[in-house]
DNA sequence: CTTGACTCCGGACCATGGTACGGACGCCAT
DNA sequence: ATGGCGTCCGTACCATGGTCCGGAGTCAAG
């Protein structure tokens, strides 16, 4: 058990083998060396268990809206144990995204006023235009 | 009352000369002829309340999270009264505002945990890395 | 009638998060 | 030992939503 190619890796994490080497550029993941059997020439990378845990984190980081940038701190912090960062970082995130999903309902309501405006009475012009002029 | 310059819609709509320019490039705001004085050469374009109307508009649908390229759909519809249209978009767009805002509660609520775990005992690893491997 | 602020315009540049391309090389099966 | 798929790598390109630049023109005040 060798260990996976970039392909596998990718597969893993539900990503294209392009988007591995992309974050491997970002400092996101690792890049083994590639090992030297006899001549001259290099072989092919072998990835592990430990870089699956780390695509999966990206994601899921990703998913929690950090940026890519934020998500390669998070991985160093993860090395070097900095709890207060970590909280900091997170606080962050968390004040964003209350303000976010904020946003979002309040765009989702007026939108579904729009909506049922729209959709009931056939009289006069549907009012896009005013709806979110009240917004 | 002739009009205000482009600065000053910019400013009404909280946002730079640029964007504007970039949004009229879009079609999203009307480029008003240049008034041509006494000589050949062209003056400075004036812009009204209808500008500004359009342009709160299009911050409001952006805050709804449609692209310049459904915004500007919807601004055509509004001209050209399609309710049937203007429907489809805003259904689309509930759900994936729906889908999106579920998204972002569940990213803080595991992150809200986490900050707290990571907050609260001192012993063993920070959770954010495990956390997210979990997820 | 000059100075200085603002406008106009085209085009270049930016950040974010990828995606695609092309040539050289590696590796495994037949 | 050769075919063909996969890897490696640099580089270019994509979409989105702007942002900045430089040179020329315009306009109002002093």
């Amino acid at each position: 058990m060798a260990g996976m190619t970039i392909a596998k890796l990718a597969a893993e994490g539900g990503v294209g083998v392009e988007t591995i080497r992309f974050y491997q550029r970002r400092g996101l993941i690792e890049t083994p060396d590639r090992p030297r059997g006899a001549g001259t020439a290099g072989g092919i990378r072998r990835y592990g268990a430990n870089d699956v845990r780390r695509l999966r984190f990206i994601r899921s980081a990703q998913a929690a809206g950090f940026t890519l940038e934020q998500i390669a701190e998070l991985l160093e912090l993860d090395a070097t144990d900095d709890r207060a960062r970590a909280r900091e970082l997170a606080g962050e995130r968390l004040e964003a995204l209350d303000a976010r999903i904020a946003e979002l309902e309040q765009a989702r309501a007026s939108l579904r006023r729009l909506a049922q405006e729209c959709g009931s009475g056939s009289a006069g012009p549907c009012p896009i235009l005013s709806a979110f002029d009240a917004a």
